[in-house]
DNA sequence: AACAACCGACTGGCTGGTCGGTTTTGTCCG
DNA sequence: CGGACAAAACCGACCAGCCAGTCGGTTGTT
């Protein structure tokens, strides 16, 4: 196999991936035509077979190029704050912003990981850990740092984890309203749950 | 149509909820196919569609009558509490056991509002929404009772349906942990984002 | 020539829903 | 009581639309 071939060939790829996640977060999963994604990519069924092996594997690809693409941005946004709690926060913000800017993104990511019956749950589950994660480190080195009053972390990150995602859907569903002031009164919130009494009592 | 009737018909379609439930639970809405809901109740599909106009109609009337329990039983734990925070706590409590004492419910509940393609993921909305109007209301009068500090009470309700969501999701896809003492951080951690400083004081 | 990349008409399995027919249930009357 | 009648309740073979995936063939590149 010729060098320059690979080259144009991950570009095609890329192609189909956008195309795909568009597809994608119009209709859901099961909706989703694989000839529509052909129709917005001019390449033809035969051609997006050659590149992914079924529809299944398409849509992981595309599930995973995105939260690639968000957990990539909150951990640089993470890297900019001074302390441990405000690197959790930052992440935090930094997400909802994304998130909210982009209905469509928002809708695939948290709606279409149900949405494959029982065996593909667990994409969903993946996914959401890996943002668990980026939540789940900061808060423990803020632990560390005595920031906060909370000894379970993990847990801690599931119930930050839940909340942006419930608030996120709840915003998904209700028409455009913007979530402008929802963004930091749930941090404060968020913040709250977690922070030890001293730093409370600093405000 | 004579009297008598009506009786019979209604436990029929009990019984054929209580089979469909199990099936959408089992296999999740697309998956889950009508003939199999037929063969769990003996009755056939002719059967079935005299009584439910279409699956996706059935399964709505499944959806609806499991949100109706799990409110019953919140609202009822709610009553017996001293206090509004004490009541949002006690309902909190009582949507984790009865969820986390039946996995297959859980998940229905939680997993399956996705399911269905655009057109009906208002219907997770509307059955997500009673419950954040459970919490709400708790919160809502423990304000003014000046147990807790949060203004935004529905907000709160969000961030604590989102919290619990998400654990019992996490609960679901990892093995069968059951998550004993993780109720009760839960509900330290949830307690905590709202409750007013003095109050955090007294602890 | 050889192989990658792409094409698109076709098919095969699947399954919600239908419908003409059958059985069961309740009612009415002689 | 019983038997005739109607409506409800139920049956299950069948149908029709849908669409992921295939495959023999074509085009482009090295």
């Amino acid at each position: 196999m010729p060098a320059s071939y690979t080259k144009h060939r991950s570009q095609t790829r890329e192609r189909i991936l956008e195309a795909a996640e568009s597809v994608f977060a119009d209709n859901g999963y099961h909706d989703a035509l694989v000839d529509e994604i052909g129709q917005r990519t001019s390449i033809s069924k035969g051609g997006l077979y050659f590149h992914f092996p079924s529809k299944e594997d398409l849509f992981f690809a595309v599930m995973d190029r995105l939260a690639d693409k968000l957990v990539t941005r909150a951990e640089k946004a993470a890297l900019n704050a001074e302390s441990p709690l405000g690197a959790a926060e930052a992440a935090m913000d930094d997400v909802l912003l994304t998130l909210s800017s982009q209905k469509r993104l928002a809708r695939l990511l948290i709606t279409q990981g149900y949405t494959m019956g029982n065996a593909f749950e667990s994409k969903r589950s993946e996914i959401f850990s890996r943002f668990a994660r980026v939540i789940g480190e900061q808060l423990h080195a803020a632990k560390e740092a005595g920031q906060i009053r909370e000894e379970n972390t993990d847990l801690a990150s599931l119930v930050w984890l839940g909340a942006m995602n419930e608030v996120i859907v709840h915003w998904l569903f209700s028409d455009g309203a913007p979530p402008k002031d929802v963004i930091s009164d749930l941090k404060s919130l968020l913040l709250a749950s977690v922070r030890s009494v001293d730093a409370e009592a600093l405000r």
